[in-house]
Formats: structure tokens, C-alpha cells, sequence
DNA sequence: ATAGTGGGTTTCATTTTGGAACTTGTCAAA
DNA sequence: TTTGACAAGTTCCAAAATGAAACCCACTAT
């Protein structure tokens, strides 16, 4: 299979990462999240080249991830905005720096410290149940195939019980 | 800055990407946590080369997020597990799949629906706060640089208010 | 008139990838 | 006894993606 085949797949994984698991796009994104908007901010601090900033932006946009944004007339410049879509990427970026604050970090601990305006605290984020409030660890869930994907759906979830 | 660089960042996301941010391993990742273990199981299922395959599972191991454990011997087989490093990651996928699952879906929605063991019932994964355990979005998380990274963290955060 | 800014595009060498065939050790069937 | 199958790779090569640097265009400021 070829990696641009990945959208066409029954799977959400897969859905999800033809649209930011391309290299480069996630960190764009995290960008986004901290308030830089503009073609030469992204260049400056991820550092790739323009070149492929301008392919990963143009394919945010296309999946309506990022809007461009007028912010000037004479000349026309645009800056990049999160819509609601983008937005919704919140938990997967805390997530992965979230990983990287606990088992990749050096002995001078996480470089950016999150808090919580609702608490005022220092806090990390916790996966729960969206119905009972439970925190969740890899070993509570259960996956299973959806009924309306038919037999696609049984060779999802083939495999011995997970996680042992 | 070419990818290999990026593992040497002071940015947890980029260090996580170093690990997990190649194509296809995120998708080898869903696999594990679906109970997958073997090469040519990983290989049928994502429909990836063994040349790549073979890369990846090595980086994992490397890594420390798999480990190769023999599940027979003459000829010795290994398969591959998951560590608490890289369950751990849980929270990523979970994300990744429910964002899929919300704005990539066609009609008949999610393939695979999850259900939480504890409380029986059909769930989404929420992020909440760990200090007050409220939901948290976007906009209720202040990013601050941490003291230890002196000037350096002060560019790390650089940027409008950020989600506005 | 010259230089600078913002947001790109073009060109071309270097890497990465995708596809297919080949390898190794072992067992089982014809 | 040869043949085939299985599991887990490795090797080879062509095609595609990436990285570095230069170039372009519409303005503004000096």
C-alpha cells in the first residue's frame, strides 16, 4: 500500500494520519496551537524549508484543518488560523507532548509547563470515559468491530486480547 | 534542520515525533494495542513493505517502546510487546482514532466502536484536567516556559494568545 | 535607486519509499 | 529425498519525497 492510499481506508487511524501524520505536520500544528499564525514564523521556528511548509500548509487547508485568513490588503498577506476541525486536534498534541514530558525529558524536566485556567494549577492531561468519568489506561478498553463495516470490520480488531 | 535532528530539540512534541513520527509507525502502534505481535501479521494488516516494516519495529525496539520477546525456539521466533513506555502511548491513539472517528467518518461512522470495561458502556475518550478533573479545551490551557530552559524556553512559546 | 519584508515557486542533488526477489532455519508431506 | 511451506528478515533497484539554495513578485521604507 502506498502511504496517499491511507485515507480510503475503513479505519480512523489511518483517516487521521493521512491528514497530519505526515512529517513535519504536527509540529506545524503545534505551532498553531501556541499562537503562530504566519508563513515565516512556522519557517523560523520548526526550521524545514519553505518548500515543504508551503505542501503541508496548502494540504492543511485542503482538509479544512487551517483557514487562511486575510490580515492585510496592498499587498494581500494571509496568515493561517485553526478552524473547529483543527481545534478538535487539541488532545492529540497534548497527548504526544504530554508522552514526551514523562519519557522523553532530561534531567531539566518538561520545556513548557502547562496550566489550567479553569484551576490556576500546574496540570497534564488525563484520558477518561466520557460516560463514567473513569480515568482509561490501555487495558480498559474493549474494541469492537462496528456491525454497519460487515466482515472489513472482523479483521480490524483480529488479534489476541491486547495488551498482556 | 533535517528530521533526524529533531530528537535533539528542548520540545517534548518533537522528541515524541522522533519516536513515533515516521509513517506507519503510529499504525504499527495501533496494531500492538490491538493485541498484533508478529511480523507478518503487521505486515498483511497495514499492507507496508517488510523492508519498512523492519526499519520501524527495529526504531520501536530501539527506543525502548516494543521488545522483542522469543515465543519459540528452533527456529527461534520473536515477537514484539509493547513496554509500559509504550503503553504509555495510549492516550495518542485513542486521540488520533477519536478524532477520526468524529470529523473523517463517512456515513456509517466510527469501524471500530470502544467500550470501556469498567462502567460496560460505549465511550469516548475525554481529556481532563489533573488537578480538578474539568474537561479541558484549547483555550483553557496557558502554555508557560519552564525556568530551566532559560532563554531558550522563552522562544519556545512565542506567539499570540494562541486559539482565538 | 536600493534594500527589506512576506509569502511563496523553481531547480536539482540527496534520501526515503515501494515492489519484488532472495535468504535462512526448520518442519511436514509426497 | 526432494519439494513446499512458514516466519522473519535482507538485498536490489526504480520511483517519489525531502532538503538546500536561489529566484520571483508586490509592495514599503530609506
Amino acid at each position: 500500500m502506498r502511504w496517499e492510499e491511507l485515507g480510503d481506508q475503513p479505519c480512523s487511524m489511518s483517516r487521521t494520519l493521512a491528514v497530519v501524520g505526515d512529517r513535519w505536520t504536527l509540529l506545524i500544528l503545534r505551532d498553531c496551537f501556541l499562537g503562530v499564525r504566519r508563513f515565516d514564523a512556522f519557517e523560523r521556528r520548526i526550521g524545514l524549508t519553505r518548500h515543504l511548509l508551503a505542501d503541508r500548509l496548502k494540504k492543511l487547508v485542503e482538509h479544512e484543518v487551517l483557514v487562511k485568513v486575510p490580515y492585510q490588503q496592498k499587498p494581500l498577506r494571509e496568515e493561517y488560523r485553526l478552524t473547529d476541525k483543527g481545534l478538535a486536534l487539541h488532545p492529540v498534541i497534548l497527548s504526544l507532548v504530554s508522552w514526551g514530558d514523562t519519557w522523553m525529558a532530561d534531567e531539566r524536566g518538561a520545556p513548557i509547563e502547562h496550566y489550567h485556567k479553569g484551576c490556576g494549577q500546574r496540570m497534564k492531561p488525563v484520558m477518561v470515559c466520557s460516560e463514567c468519568a473513569e480515568p482509561v489506561g490501555a487495558r480498559d478498553i474493549e474494541a469492537r468491530p462496528a456491525a454497519a463495516f460487515g466482515e472489513d470490520a472482523q479483521r480490524l480488531v483480529a488479534g489476541s486480547p491486547a495488551t498482556d
